[in-house]
DNA sequence: TCTACGGTCTGTAGTTGATACAGGCTCAAG
DNA sequence: CTTGAGCCTGTATCAACTACAGACCGTAGA
């Protein structure tokens, strides 16, 4: 008879719902990501709606390589949205420029070594081109 | 009169010679990446061109994204040249390939956030494209 | 009702790859 | 002799989790 919310989750019910690590989601709540639950009169954790949404934008969030520091100051946009737009841009941005930079770093590695690679003879000979490309100075 | 090595190098001319930090080096040493060195008598780490050599590899291959545990494997390889090209392609390869997915991976995420990052307006308004890129199902 | 199993609680340790600091010792130049 | 740079060790910190120990709870089936 409680009409307040359709149905009170588990750990691992919000687990499932959104496929997070248990234990990732306590981690979360002790660093402020997500916010300390309600709990039963036993002191069992109770999620809800709420809760599971949440948690997904900070996984999509985390999937796209925001850091944790980066997210909460996303939250704190999302909860607080007045001058959104801009603020929001401008991490979006700092974010993707370091994601450029990133695959410009991999794209350099993947060169030297498919090249360095390539030199390989693959066989049982004590040479060794990416061996002597490392030791190389 | 030491007519073994040229120059004993301390921590301090390793780390100026190979640009490595100081802290960083004593770590490989703990961790097995790096051998124990000669000591002094009176405790200090004296070292050689060999370390010099050995640090440059390690580097190098940090640089190029190797795990630690991956450059102890090519350390082992480079130290015992057996069927070294083979082995080492082996290891090569698989990072490469590494590399490869992670690249990947980051292309996904470029396009995701500047395809997001241009629907922004960056006007003052509480509507947000990132944001609604996060929040949505 | 008993029992088994799955779930929850807390605190703490381990992971990777470093980096930093405290507190004390030593060495070399001026 | 003093000063400053460098060395020593052990331990703490960082991100972002993950895992475990030891105790407790809740419910379904026999």
């Amino acid at each position: 008879m409680d009409n307040r919310s359709v149905k009170a989750l588990r750990r691992v019910d919000l687990a499932r719902a959104t496929g997070c690590n248990l234990e990732t989601i306590r981690y979360y709540e002790t660093v402020g990501i997500m916010p300390d639950p309600p709990r039963t009169a036993k002191g069992y954790r109770s999620y809800d709606d709420i809760h599971v949404k949440r948690l997904k934008f900070v996984m999509r969030s985390r999937d796209l390589g925001f850091s944790l520091e980066e997210i909460r100051g996303l939250l704190g946009l999302v909860d607080d949205r007045s001058q959104t737009c801009a603020q929001v841009q401008t991490v979006a941005k700092a974010h993707l420029e370091d994601v450029q930079a990133k695959i410009a770093d991999l794209a350099r590695i993947e060169r030297v070594l498919s090249e360095t690679v390539a030199r390989c003879t693959g066989d049982a000979a004590p040479e060794c081109a990416v061996i002597d490309a490392l030791l190389e100075a």
